[in-house]
DNA sequence: AGTGTATCCTGCAGGC
DNA sequence: TGCCTGCAGGATACAC
């Protein structure tokens, strides 16, 4: 569910709550989220300061007093909320854990089909795992020319080059169906057979795609929520993703939607042409 | 080596 | 009303 843009969102808001807090105590309700038992994960957060929160591709890392982190992935349904003590709001469905925070407030994992998880990491160890990942795309060294590099050294179709987060670190679905419209590329073309003129498209739109949408707070289509539990507002200017059979916003062509490597591409045919 | 597919899990919408 | 099917923003183990 949660891509770039609604990761980034979730971290803007808990930049401003969970720095400078401790993790008091740890409840575990859902101990398949995480790869240890929930007795080491509990041990190795306790009493711990919360020094910063940052994100790296749609991973959120929290960085701790002994230097180790804690990274959370929200698969498809995961929510991370930051509650002040004694807030009336309703107590969260599926929750999966609770991190009570001195002094004050508590941060909530919650996620419906639990496709999610977190992770502890020493500083050694994730500095390896993060080498895995590939360039922010909305990072200064990502530039245009690099991409099309890195675009010519495979022959897989495009939407599946986005999604991949060993090419590029951030991109899901929705924003990848959304960049190849801006760029006029159809998803199905091969990653190397796009010109140096559509691989710079494509960077522009995948990165004029993402800033609106941070700037809006992200996408709801149903589950993804902000750090204090709000939606995000960039579902109606989506142009394509989800919008099959109706009028491409360019040229009034029905939006079609194929599925490959299991998941939904939407597209318009006439402003996308799969052949050049 | 580099791809595409099936799978994990739950909830919801739509058809009958 | 209720049962069934298909679909969903992600990541990964596997087969080819």
């Amino acid at each position: 569910m949660p891509e770039l843009p609604e990761v980034e969102t979730i971290v803007r808001q808990l930049a401003g709550h969970l720095p400078g807090r401790r993790v008091q105590d740890i409840e575990v309700c859902r101990a398949d989220l995480l790869r240890e038992s929930a007795e080491d994960f509990s041990r190795g957060l306790q009493n711990r300061d919360i020094v910063a929160i940052t994100r790296r591709g749609k991973n959120i890392l929290l960085s701790l007093s002994d230097q180790s982190l804690l990274l959370v992935n929200l698969g498809m349904t995961g929510r991370l909320l930051f509650r002040a003590d004694g807030s009336t709001d309703p107590p969260p469905t599926h929750l999966g854990i609770r991190f009570q925070l001195c002094p004050g407030g508590s941060l909530l994992y919650t996620d419906i089909r639990r496709f999610g998880h977190l992770l502890r990491y020493s500083k050694a160890a994730w500095g390896k795992e993060n080498r895995r990942l590939g360039p922010e795309p909305l990072g200064r060294w990502l530039t245009h020319h690099r991409f099309h590099t890195s675009l010519q050294t495979s022959r897989a179709p495009i939407r599946s080059w986005l999604l991949d987060q060993k090419r590029v670190a951030g991109i899901g679905n929705i924003y990848a169906a959304e960049a190849l419209f801006r760029a006029g590329v159809h998803p199905f073309r091969k990653a190397r057979g796009l010109n140096r003129e559509e691989s710079k498209a494509l960077l522009k739109g995948i990165r004029k795609v993402l800033r609106e949408a941070i700037w809006a707070q992200g996408t709801t289509l149903r589950d993804y929520r902000t750090a204090s539990g709000g939606r995000g507002g960039f579902g109606p200017s989506l142009q394509v993703y989800g919008r099959a059979g109706e009028e491409c916003p360019t040229c009034k062509a029905a939006i079609e939607r194929i599925v490959f490597a299991n998941r939904s591409a939407f597209f318009c045919p006439h402003c996308q042409p799969e052949v050049l």
